[in-house]
DNA sequence: TAACTTAATGATAATGATTATTGTTAGTGA
DNA sequence: TCACTAACAATAATCATTATCATTAAGTTA
């Protein structure tokens, strides 16, 4: 599971991850890939995950976590939290909405962890998806 | 995908919803599997996936996520807060630590999502992963 | 440039958690 | 008892992700 260390930076490997900066939508492996076979039309699938998970071993990237089955990345590496439409799976960033320093101190203390990463989310709805029906919310990621 | 509303609530679903409510380790749905084979030898892990995700849909339960790509079940449906450990899968509820009402207020308000569930985790190593194995990660929260 | 070394990739097979299917069992109400 | 249907066991299918491995590309030195 766990590889080395970056080495290159390949073309592919830098257009993934320019892909992802460029974003703010936290994509799937298979939206990168579905954006960059136009300029790249031999990228293999295998190539985004593994690059993607290598990123994120190297700190360059994050994830944030499984939306409806599929894996969500995140270009964006600073503190911030976000909402998750349960419908759709689209996310919005909350640059303001943070975890501050203390209540991560006191995690810690809690529970003798050491504490790395906070990940806070808030799960609903978003508007399309209210207003297209509870029971039938629209499916743009799935 | 998605069934009715729960009906009757028959012996082995009841044991799973028990065996649930009854632990803290926020298991997963293997774990119950077994637990439960012990009394009903001829229980079926499918049988234990439906009744989650129906008792999940019903508000009994809740789901953690994925952790370690097995999804973690929540038997505490109370608003609550989760120390995760990235080695060995731990959790530890945090009932102290919570996002209060003004934040998912500002949460909905600067997203137009109508906010159903908040999820905060702490992830880091527990103190036997941290003794077992590589040195302290490097902090990347948000 | 050529030769050498090794990281990175493409193609594809494998993995494995979860879900769907199907035939059967058991609870419920008349 | 009979009709109806929820719940179930067993198992096949799904499918996102990962591993494998032969090949290609990129860096390095002379």
């Amino acid at each position: 599971m766990t590889e080395g260390a970056i080495r290159r930076y390949s073309k592919k490997r830098q257009a993934i991850l320019d892909c992802l900066k460029k974003t703010d939508t936290h994509p799937t492996a298979e939206w990168i890939y579905e954006q960059l076979r136009e300029q790249y039309p031999d990228l293999s699938l295998a190539t985004v995950y593994r690059n993607l998970n290598q990123l994120k071993e190297a700190g360059m990237v994050r994830s944030m976590g499984v939306v409806n089955d599929h894996e969500r990345f995140d270009g964006k590496t600073g503190p911030h939290s976000h909402v998750v439409c349960a419908g759709c799976g689209a996310i919005i960033d909350l640059d303001d909405i943070r975890i501050d320093e203390d209540m991560i101190a006191q995690a810690e203390t809690a529970t003798g962890y050491s504490i790395s990463e906070v990940s806070l989310h808030f799960i609903g709805m978003c508007r399309d998806c209210r207003a297209a029906g509870a029971g039938d919310p629209v499916r743009k990621d799935d």
